[in-house]
DNA sequence: AAAATATTGTTATTTTTTTAACAATAAGTT
DNA sequence: AACTTATTGTTAAAAAAATAACAATATTTT
């Protein structure tokens, strides 16, 4: 299948949690416009994404949505799993480490990395924390593809750097400094403080 | 002036703290492209979104960094500052909290709520924590604009109820549970997990 | 002093994303 | 059985965002 749009992707992620929840509460089939009211969007988008991805409903039926989240399943999901690192166990490394162990994914959370003795060498919810020295050979054993930057900002480069040379394909930042990865390698940047600032602009406007 | 797009104002916020570090470095003027280089955009996108705000630059000096930075701030902020309430003093809640306390900024978090009996009627980075059924008052007598919400997701529409009918108009909602709010009240939503799953997708992809 | 260069500011074009329009049709109603 | 309604799937249009094109011009070089 093509590449999916960004968008559609993300609200893929979306329309499976939702999904699963109609799912554990019993329900077989949905229409897009009850999707759409989960989501506070609207239903042709609903109905786009679900084309974009080569799904039929039935007419005056709607979804199967058992259907429907195997198949966002077999889109997003490979069928192994896919391996996480987390560089920086503070405040946001250990949440998201936490958050994630309590639910059952296809994504895991296989090592953490630190250069503070007392994180180092501990567990924190199942999860290993080397020094960062061992990450090369970690990445490289366990074969993971993904990694989480939550260090402090000044050492985001160099710490992207080194995910990259032991081959990781994917990052997620979420330090405010901004990185740049080679051709080949996805990057995903969140700043926390970007987001409360546009609020507080679009507040203030009003 | 216009209310500027969505993603101008995200990257103003950009902008500006990189302009702030250049600051700090003596720098006193700076090109299109070297803000473009800082944040591994196009120099295009820099001298647009300058353009948007109505700034000016010398032509072969480029942009005074100082003036830039004292405009980002005009439009971004409000004279007085504007006031925060963090709701939720969970990981992500205090995490925020001890962030935006190291930041000698215009936005502040002046109160937190909680229900949980071991969180309430303490402070945390001089942030008082009270119970939720304090949240009306408080927000009316501190004149309180921005909410951001950390609860578990399931109490996120109530939450998010209350805040609106406290008079806030602006919600940062960092749960998994999609909010709605009326007109006139502005939602920014995050969430991580749908991060992390759109860059395992494009991993897969590759 | 003329030519070359670097850089801005702006308009035009392209791409991406969202929204609207509507034809097709299964199911329900008269 | 004919008619009405609800809903999908898809194409078309609109809106938003990014990128490209380029004219204007101050500075530097020849
Ligand atoms: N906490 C927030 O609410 C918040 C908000 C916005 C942005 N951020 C950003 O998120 C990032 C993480 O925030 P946090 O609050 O979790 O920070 P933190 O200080 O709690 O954690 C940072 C961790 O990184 C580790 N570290 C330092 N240098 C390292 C290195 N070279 N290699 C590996 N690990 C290293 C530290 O030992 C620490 O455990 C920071 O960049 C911060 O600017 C945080
Ligand atoms: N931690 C992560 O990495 C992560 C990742 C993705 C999403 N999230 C989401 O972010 C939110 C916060 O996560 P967290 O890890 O900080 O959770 P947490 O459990 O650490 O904190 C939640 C806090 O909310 C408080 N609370 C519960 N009910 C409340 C109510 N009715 N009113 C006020 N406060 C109430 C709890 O007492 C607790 O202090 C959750 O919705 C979670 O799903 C977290």
């Amino acid at each position: 299948m093509e590449t999916l749009p960004d968008k559609t992707v993300e609200r893929l992620s979306q329309y499976r949690r939702s999904l699963n929840n109609q799912l554990a509460k019993g329900k077989e089939h949905i229409f897009s416009h009850e999707i759409a009211n989960l989501l506070h969007i609207t239903s042709v988008q609903v109905r786009r994404d679900i084309m974009l991805i080569g799904y039929s409903g039935t007419l005056r039926k709607g979804y199967d949505i058992k259907e429907l989240v195997d198949l966002i399943g077999k889109i997003l999901d490979t069928d192994e799993g896919q391996k996480i690192a987390v560089v920086g166990m503070g405040n946001i490394g250990k949440a998201f480490i936490h958050y994630l162990y309590e639910k059952r994914s296809k994504l895991k959370v296989v090592a953490a990395f630190d250069v503070n003795p007392e994180k180092i060498d501990k567990s924190y919810a199942d999860v290993y924390c080397y020094h960062l020295d061992k990450l090369k050979d970690i990445i490289a054993k366990e074969n993971i593809k993904i990694g989480i930057i939550t260090t402090p900002p000044q050492v985001a480069p160099e710490i992207s750097d080194k995910l990259v040379d032991a081959g990781i394909k994917g990052i997620l930042n979420y330090t405010p400094k901004p990185l740049s990865v080679p051709e080949g390698v996805y990057l995903e940047e969140y700043d926390m403080i970007t987001s409360l600032e546009k609020v507080a602009y679009f507040v203030k406007k009003k």
